[in-house]
DNA sequence: TAATAGGAATATATCGATTATTTTAATCAA
DNA sequence: TTGATTAAAATAATCGATATATTCCTATTA
């Protein structure tokens, strides 16, 4: 609050209205997200105060709320950590979200109007143009948006903002597993593909290979996720 | 901190190693979900201070984790409320519930062994015993846990921890539901049946009747709720 | 009536101090 | 060396007092 601001790091930056409680949430995930702070790494508070320059409650309470989805893991009388990442939860991961995502993307087709339709068209357009799409775009904030708000649309008829959450969840773990690897260089040029085919699907309506292809398109990237050997088998 | 300790209210109590953040997380949770703290029900910090005879930073920590699965509603520099229960709310819950739970209840059915099936027979037969299922016991916290330890147990073989997780808070949410009414009384004796022809069907292996009995188990329960009139159709 | 300008109430955040617990290091005994 | 015990340091958890910011309420004014 004085004029001492010149610390270096990522200062967390507030959305107007927001409380700053919110603001070290979303940096916070954010970084775990993209991996800046990777799976298992110990989050200790003085660090942490001293890295997004705030003091305990705002940073205990983004902790707290991190802890209840899933993204950092808290330990009574121990603090917190990143929560560890590994093939076995990987798989559980993949194999949760295919349940899911099965069940609101049937729903979604059933119910999808004019809107729904057109919202996947353009985010699958947005993925495809040049500056987004091209080699050493595909890891750009950018490119994760898009990415994620083409995966949020074919979703988004299905009628129950509950599910829609955990599928939220679910999405955000696998973005971090994502960036883990350089898997996106591998894979980028055939999401693209895959990305057309599941929105052709949609728009004939087609349920069953819609959701065929999507569970083959997490399936694969996770099993290119695995093969790369950076997850060990239990811990990170 | 003082000798004043004349609360009447259920003073937070502290299991050994736990965090007194957890305890009131805990308590207040209980509070909710048995209908202490009513849908809707403003959270003012001094009270809940004064209340639970916590601080500040653990009641915000826990305030915060119940924010982030739903039992209570965070807004901006507004504070925290319970949050609040409607029809529309009831019937997506349900819905919900239904989705997930068919998945949980297929994969457990496919995967379970005896020590599955043995947890579900000890549940039914504990919630049958005379000094738990006699009248004026269907809404005892004792009649409350046996019943979430069985509806826990029957999905208890799903193989996915995050399913299981998102199981159990929709059941909290259900069991907020259905303590806001006296629906307990119409339904208990019933329901006794009706667990009973679920736990047969689930050893069996019919999985298709399984799921089946459990879905209108519900979808019973909630009709109930919604003709007894107490949820307004938008808030409460 | 509508708009606005206080002021009260409340939520949010900081800081420093305190307590409790875990972790680390050091010591000692087998 | 190993294992257990104890002492010291580090860290987490909590409190309380204070400060700031925001919302809510009310009275005044146009």
């Amino acid at each position: 609050m004085t004029q001492r601001q010149s610390q270096k790091s990522a200062q967390v930056k507030k959305l107007s209205n927001e409380t700053l409680a919110s603001s070290v949430y979303s940096t916070l995930k954010g970084d775990i997200i993209t991996g800046k702070l990777k799976p298992g790494h110990k989050l200790r508070l003085q660090i942490l105060k001293e890295v997004y320059n705030v003091g305990n409650s705002p940073l205990r309470e983004a902790l707290n709320r991190l802890s209840a989805n899933g993204m950092v893991t808290r330990e009574e009388n121990k603090g917190f950590k990143v929560s560890t990442a590994s093939v076995e939860e990987l798989q559980e991961l993949v194999k949760t979200r295919c349940w899911l995502e099965e069940i609101a993307l049937r729903e979604s087709i059933k119910n999808g109007d004019d809107q729904y339709d057109e919202r996947i068209v353009l985010a699958v357009h947005r993925l495809s143009r040049p500056n987004v799409s091209s080699g050493d775009n595909y890891s750009s904030p950018k490119h994760q948006d898009l990415h994620r708000e083409f995966h949020e649309s074919i979703l988004a008829a299905c009628n129950s903002g509950m599910l829609l959450r955990y599928c939220s969840q679910i999405r955000d773990q696998s973005f971090r597993y994502r960036n883990l690897t350089e898997v996106v260089r591998y894979r980028a040029g055939h999401e693209e593909q895959e990305h057309q085919d599941i929105r052709d699907a949609i728009l004939e309506r087609n349920a069953d290979k819609a959701v065929k292809l999507l569970c083959s398109h997490y399936q694969i990237t996770a099993d290119i996720l695995i093969e790369s050997g950076i997850l060990s088998q239990d811990q990170t």
